[in-house]
DNA sequence: TGACATGGGATAGTAACGCTCTCCAAACTA
DNA sequence: TAGTTTGGAGAGCGTTACTATCCCATGTCA
């Protein structure tokens, strides 16, 4: 497969399918000649990966090198895998609260006091903090008693996602992380449909 | 209160505040003379409102812009107004796929087999088609029966947000819009965390 | 064998976004 | 009154994700 017919399996302009080898996030076609390279299927999977992380995901290209770097390197230990991976999907966090630093840390004591087991240095607990934070300044803030209610609810979420988990490593990593960031945006998509089937069943009964 | 006050208030560059002002995110001071303009609390909430939306919801400052209108434009009718800010929300809709335009209209059938209540123009179907055929190109598509559970546990965090509503018109929409934005990195942040404490207990018990 | 289109690599240019910097004249301040 | 500060307008900048141009070796057909 030429780099033109690539892109017509792929859907992706022949300049950007250039773009994405010059950052990598392609890997190079076999060489046929000085003008000429051999592109497979691999390749196109591997275009439709970076373009469903990122259109769909939202990730910036950058994060989605290091992504797939993690997820193609073999070999490695499960943890430190995931930890790699953690570290790479976190946005770089900015410490800014929203004009007052009243709130931080409830999160460690909120999932304390839930009794969850997790990481007291987890940066996600950073991020439950900021998004927390960010509710209040929406002016929607919610306490601990919603927060449990979310949990209870998630909780499921994760069972599911675990459940899931082939228990061949290479395929788990690939899972875990691509699922992580891909099944987001179904959860998402998910709930705005159930608010509305919720709404209206509700308006139905009245 | 002078500009320079609502940046040390906020936490915001006053270059940045001008901007926002241009930019018509933040309504314009109250004039005290042709270099002095007064600002007040609302102000303060709505720089944090702003920098929330942007920073933790990721949304580009032009849909904030919108959605900052539909919330603060009064009267209206409910339904009006959250379809309004429905279209808001959505990013426009680039309609390719991922190479294969197979898949399109899965989200349909799902949620008539699901017995959902929900209108079937509502654009948040096509983007559980997006996101559905992006876990797919992610080598991570799953089946009907994997939503389902997914959607089991999502009814309940959409009970949780319609409990939540209140009842006076002007706070329902502020929170269903704004909650509906900023609560989904709440639930993401919870969702990691779950998935360690899940995956934690069942090692825990091996 | 030669004309000529095509493929791939390198470089530069572009559009959108979110600020940030500079300048200005009016106005407050010592 | 001298000096500093303020709000407003405009241009400029850094990042991201492409896109367009140029080049020339190669394949292709006569």
């Amino acid at each position: 497969m030429r780099l033109a017919e690539l892109s017509d399996a792929s859907g992706v302009s022949v300049a950007t399918l250039k773009y994405y080898l010059r950052e990598g996030l392609l890997h190079p076609g076999a060489v046929v000649s000085r003008t000429q390279a051999d592109y497979d299927d691999t390749h196109v999977e591997r275009v439709r990966l970076v373009r469903a992380l990122s259109e769909v995901g939202g990730l910036p290209l950058a994060t989605i090198a290091r992504v797939l770097e993690v997820i193609t390197t073999p070999g490695k230990e499960w943890l430190e895998v995931l930890e790699a991976a953690q570290r790479t999907l976190l946005k770089p966090v900015s410490d800014k609260g929203f004009g007052g630093a009243e709130g931080r840390g409830r999160a460690r004591a909120w999932v304390a006091k839930r009794g969850w087991f997790v990481d007291p240095e987890d940066p996600f607990l950073d991020e439950l903090d900021r998004a927390w934070a960010a509710s209040d300044a929406g002016g929607i803030g919610f306490d601990e008693e919603r927060l449990n209610r979310y949990a209870d609810h998630v909780e499921g979420i994760a069972e599911v996602d675990i459940d899931t988990v082939p228990t061949e490593p290479e395929a788990a990593i690939r899972q875990v992380i691509i699922g992580t960031i891909l099944v987001d945006p179904v959860l998402a998509a998910l709930r705005r449909l159930a608010q509305q089937h919720v709404s209206n069943s509700v308006a139905g009964h009245h």
